[in-house]
DNA sequence: CTCGCTATTTTGATTACTCAAAATAGTATG
DNA sequence: CATACTATTTTGAGTAATCAAAATAGCGAG
């Protein structure tokens, strides 16, 4: 059995090649993610590859194995199935599920994650749009442009939010941009990095691009 | 923070103190109970003690302070509202919510629990009839008798099963001896250590004394 | 009071994870 | 090409939890 801290590692090693495929993940990159310093990366990854869950390069970087990734999308599934089971069953804030289900993501037995998908229907999506890992550990990430790059004056429905950070979802919640919603992008400014962006029977509302960045939109 | 373990020597404690009232645990009960040897416990216990949370008598035995008890019953309302959600809502199977509840007890933020809480309608007793703790850590264990030593033939309410082995409850669930029935003991014979007990509409079922132990009774 | 038994405690080691800080490798720059 | 900077690795050490096995304490029987 993976230990949580191991379990935890791999999570992260996932999500950190999604946002640059191909290349090898470097030490500093993943200490940073974890919170630790960059020594007890070295001797954890040696550890992970000596298990085979990942590949090794030394001064190079690392990168899952098919094995390491078949437990990290377990490990994903768990997360945004506990994710989207607070939200539509508990009723939690999906503002602050992420960090509890960074806890539960490693209690729960895969019976009691049978129960919860069947609850919910077997949804695709959690809360914040990210897909959710079939049983069998497959996920498929659809590309899709963001409130930054999508064309403008098109109906466009906001469809995933990749900044975790409650503060960061308060505020989506606040000016309505959440998943589902139908926006139109008005204006784009290069030199006041301003993205406009209109809602059905609300204000405009104005994001700077690194906000805009991490609104990701399906196309109508 | 206490940690996984410590929340499981607190827990364990406690239950091992209300089934022998104001005595001391003996270091071999604990390490037994446990599942380690009787040396760790005697390292632990001191850990604990040096943080407060029980007194150690060397060579006589350990108990709970009064913050240690605490700890332990609000460790002992998460196994117990757990075990109740993972039946009442997911449809799990009461055999088997024991040791899924064992994990996911140390996982379980306090929002998270009064989520459940509040979904479940407050609930006093989980599904083995085991009294759940108040938020406040507050427990009331009523006396009651079992099925081999409630009065003969009067009308009595299975109200709690004692042991939570998952062999032992599939059992009380064929025969039907579920918390909630009513039943009535019609004989008891010492010497054949046998209790005869009659159900509503189903045949009679003998147990030996052991088991009639294990089975607490309401009477009507 | 002295064995001898049993429960307990102590001792010495191990595993998993972590950090601080020194050593090293690789890269970029003058 | 030597030098300097940065990322990485190594080293030494600490904490939490555990075990195996040796030492010890307390007790009852004689």
């Amino acid at each position: 059995m993976a230990s949580i801290t191991v379990e935890n590692y791999l999570k992260q090693l996932y999500l950190e090649q999604q946002t640059s495929p191909g290349e090898l993940v470097s030490m500093g990159r993943l200490a940073n993610a974890m919170g630790v310093v960059p020594g007890t990366v070295t001797t954890m990854v040696k550890a992970l590859a000596d298990s085979g869950l990942v590949v090794y390069e030394p001064r190079g970087g690392v990168k899952l194995t098919r094995g390491g990734e078949q437990l990290a999308l377990h490990v994903l599934r768990r997360h945004r199935l506990v994710e989207s089971f607070l939200v539509k069953v508990l009723g939690l804030d999906w503002s602050e599920v992420h960090s509890e289900a960074d806890e539960l993501e490693h209690a729960i037995s895969d019976k009691v994650l049978e129960k919860m998908d069947e609850y919910l229907g077997r949804p695709s999506v959690d809360p914040h749009g990210d897909p959710i890992p079939t049983a069998k550990g497959k996920l498929t990430e659809t590309h899709l442009d963001s409130l930054a790059n999508c064309e403008l004056g098109r109906s466009v429905r906001i469809a995933r939010v990749l900044d975790q950070e409650p503060a960061f979802l308060q505020f989506v919640d606040r000016c309505g941009l959440i998943p589902g919603v139908t926006v139109k992008v008005d204006s784009r400014d290069a030199q006041s990095d301003a993205v406009a962006v209109r809602l059905h029977g609300r204000p405009t509302v104005t994001l700077g691009t690194v906000a805009a960045e991490k609104l990701l939109v399906e196309t109508l």
